[in-house]
DNA sequence: GGGGAGAGATGCCGC
DNA sequence: GCGGCATTTCTCCCC
């Protein structure tokens, strides 16, 4: 197919608000954030209906480039190539490919409503410890939970066994320096504002590093292991459920 | 088209390590460091030769679900519906679509030796001012960079017009409370393992948060307003480049 | 919109 | 693989 009718049908896909994949062999330039440049080779192309543009190379998670939403997005033939032109004057982004081959072309409407649902994130960690205080520690009461307007984004705040506040910091995976010291602004800020001298902090999370650890035992805080709710469970005790997954 | 059909060809793609894109109306269901699960809806799925999967709604930025190279992919059908079961046991994860409707598919082989080249980056940023100390101000003397292996990885590392040491850490946007205590933690492993009482701290950026400045303060360190090398140069200062830009 | 923090963060580099 | 950190991080939530 010529790059002309190429340049149309994305033109038409646009007007249509439809969604747009090609595979092609194109340099990509980027200006914004960064400046960026990618020799030719081989892409595929992704222009949602919400105007964002994806870039991807054949390997890899992440894309190379990508343009966010409401992006204004030109294809037109300059010497002999296709040029997909994109720009977004809000956030100060421009991205432009230089298109020499289309290996492959789609367009079409497409519909979706769904949001997606998740389960086992941090906010689940703190709620199963709020719900279950004996996990941090026997006689911890927990008083609020994400207690953000006055001390920041406090997971789970309480009292210990002897009335001490403690504020307990959750990390879903495995805590690490930014956690201590996360901890640490929290407390201070607790102990300024409420005038108490001591205010106890615990990081709750299945592992810590040994530097995090360090500086927790160093400013006086201490480490419970917690395993979050369905963190690695179904591989560790139910062998059954992960056989079905992958055979159903 | 037939589902058995694209089963096949999805199966033949694998075997010959082509890129697949495919638009559908499915669910897509993942379980591994959470659970999730997304009702029917149109989505386009992208399979890379290096066995990435990933799972776009029609808007938004990010992918709604992915899985990481090397991932195992199988395509058959089940209750007269197309299935793709993808798992990557060693990162213990498994993702499932099932696909009522297939609205257009395509494969091809790519190929892309290329690496992105960028330019305006946190490292760019703490090279310009090692190579113009009095940026950062008057009698500084950079001594070192990227002092990674003993004290974490300082930015930059000199001493100031009294021959005191100064750590310089660089944020290529806004500097807020991480980079804060991410300098307070380089200032007092440097106090230590120098064994010296006083080491001046300087967060080099183009702008920083409130809290972080209070905090900076606070801990007697310093903000030094600084403009990266490109950012956003271009914009404020070469209309005529950016035009240019526009125009192709 | 600023500011703070989580994310299935990812990816890179160094040990 | 762990660990520390940048990222065109992105996204959400609150003020």
């Amino acid at each position: 197919m010529d790059k002309e009718e190429y340049a149309l049908l994305i033109q038409d896909a646009l007007k249509r608000n439809e969604c747009i994949v090609l595979a092609c062999y194109c340099t990509v330039r980027y200006s914004g954030r960064v400046e960026s440049f990618l020799e030719f080779g081989d892409r595929v192309v992704l222009i949602k209906p919400d105007n964002v543009v994806i870039v991807h190379q054949p390997s890899g998670n992440a894309p190379v480039n990508y343009m966010r939403p409401d992006t204004d997005i030109h294809a037109f033939v300059k010497r002999h190539n296709l040029i997909i032109k994109t720009s977004n004057v809000k956030n100060k982004d421009f991205m432009s490919l230089e298109i020499e081959k289309v290996y492959f072309f789609n367009t079409h409407k497409l519909e979706d409503g769904q949001s997606i649902t998740v389960q086992g994130t941090e906010k689940d960690m703190s709620d199963m410890l709020y719900d279950n205080p004996s996990m941090v520690e026997t006689g911890f009461t927990p008083v609020s939970r994400e207690e953000q307007t006055t001390y920041g984004f406090i997971d789970v705040f309480g009292t210990d066994k002897d009335g001490v506040l403690t504020i307990v910091e959750c990390k879903r995976f495995r805590a690490d320096l930014g956690a201590v010291t996360q901890l640490r602004r929290y407390v201070e800020k607790v102990k300024k504002s409420k005038g108490v001298d001591q205010v106890r902090g615990i990081i709750a999370a299945p592992k810590i590093t040994g530097n995090a650890l360090k500086m927790l035992e160093d400013w006086g805080f201490s480490f419970k292991q917690v395993t979050p709710p369905m963190y690695l469970q179904r591989f560790d005790r139910d062998q059954s459920r992960l056989d079905a997954f992958n055979n159903g």
